[in-house]
RNA sequence: GGUGCCAUAGCUCAGUUGGUAGAGCAACGGACUGAAAAUCCGUGUGUCCCUGGUUCAAUUCCAGGUGGCACCA
């Protein structure tokens, strides 16, 4: 029998988790979280991690499995869920990996290049002189380093410059060479739904629960992790607001519209990545025998 | 009721010595290979409150109206 990962993309806020459960439930399957921030196992309410009960009803994996401490990455997602799924595909034919991180997605799904890890002091070194000397002179050595990725990337993009920097610094060779940009292959079938409906159903969706959150005690989870403020993972749409607030540059109620307009853009720009990727099936949110329906048809 | 000030983009406001207008924020569109809920890029979307008048030409000047604010009654 073939081994099947259905993913099941979406903008944040769709109902993702709730058609999640259906499918899983149908397929006697498991669920593979596919989200950058509910790894962590110090964030809940706004993450949108499901529900206890949800949680009791089908088995997650990737919630709740890393701390804020650690660094992560695309990357190491990648391997992880791979090795995962390796394991795993005796038990169950069918895994449904659900999420919304665009790069996570690809890193399963196509892969990302092999390149060496990078050495946390030469990372800090390179950011302490983008500090002191800004981005031009990070770009003047790129130039010279990696005339290739020079000419193709975004030089406004302090990351962009960064990463490529990192790389050819640490390996002594231009980061374009290792860019295959080759799509891996994976030994199982992957099947593509996407969650869309109109932008205006979508934003009062997003504000509503932005809203609920807040009731749910958004603020005081935030107030937990508010001393790493400064680490990578809590900078997130739902805590960065709230740590502006308890810093005293904005009133609650400023906070509480920027997470909403904040998470409103994010998803926007989800349905720009998603709007790419031609192998996504699409419905409407409830559509889930028609989910369903095409989901046996392919596997 | 009287006097004064104001009315321009979704919001806050510039501006046009008369030639139909532009900033910030928002909004919208896009990029994306180990930080990705990150990071970055692009786009002005307009009955310049309404009606008359003067003028070759009015968003701009004048008159009246409407709405708002302030002060005086």
């Amino acid at each position: 029998m073939n081994k099947t990962l259905i993913v099941l993309v979406g903008p944040t806020g769709i109902g993702k988790t709730k058609t999640s459960l259906e499918i899983a439930k149908y397929f006697n399957s498991e669920i593979v979280s596919c989200d950058s921030r509910q790894i962590y196992k110090e964030l809940s309410i706004g993450t949108a991690v499901p529900s206890a009960i949800e949680l009791g009803t089908i088995k997650h994996h990737f919630i709740h499995s890393h701390s804020i401490h650690d660094y992560y990455s695309a990357s190491m997602f990648e391997n992880e869920v791979l090795a995962f799924l390796e394991a795993k595909f005796i038990q169950h034919d069918t895994y449904l990996m659900v999420g919304g991180s665009m790069l996570y997605i690809d890193a399963v799904c196509n892969g990302i290049d092999n390149i060496p890890d990078v050495d946390p002091t030469l990372r800090q070194n390179l950011l302490d002189k983008f500090e002191s000397e800004g981005i031009e002179s990070l770009r003047l050595q790129l130039k010279q380093l990696d005339p290739a990725y020079y000419s193709t990337t975004d030089l406004k993009n302090p990351k962009r410059i960064l990463r490529a920097l990192e790389i050819c610094l640490m390996t002594g060779k231009p980061y374009s060479g290792f860019m295959t940009r080759q799509k891996k292959e994976r030994p199982f079938k992957i099947v593509k739904i996407g969650l869309n409906c109109s932008r205006e159903i979508l934003y009062r969706q997003i504000n509503n629960r932005v809203d609920e959150m807040i009731q749910s005690g958004l603020i005081e989870e935030a107030k937990n992790v508010y001393p790493h403020k400064k680490l990578n993972a809590l900078n997130a749409v739902g805590y960065k607001e709230l740590f502006n607030f308890f810093d005293g540059n904005t009133t609650l109620e400023e906070a509480v519209s920027k997470i909403k307009q904040n998470t409103r853009n994010y998803a926007k720009k989800q349905i720009t990545w998603f709007k790419k990727d031609k192998n996504i099936n699409w419905f409407a949110p409830g559509e889930n025998q028609k989910i369903i329906k095409l989901l046996k048809s392919s596997i």
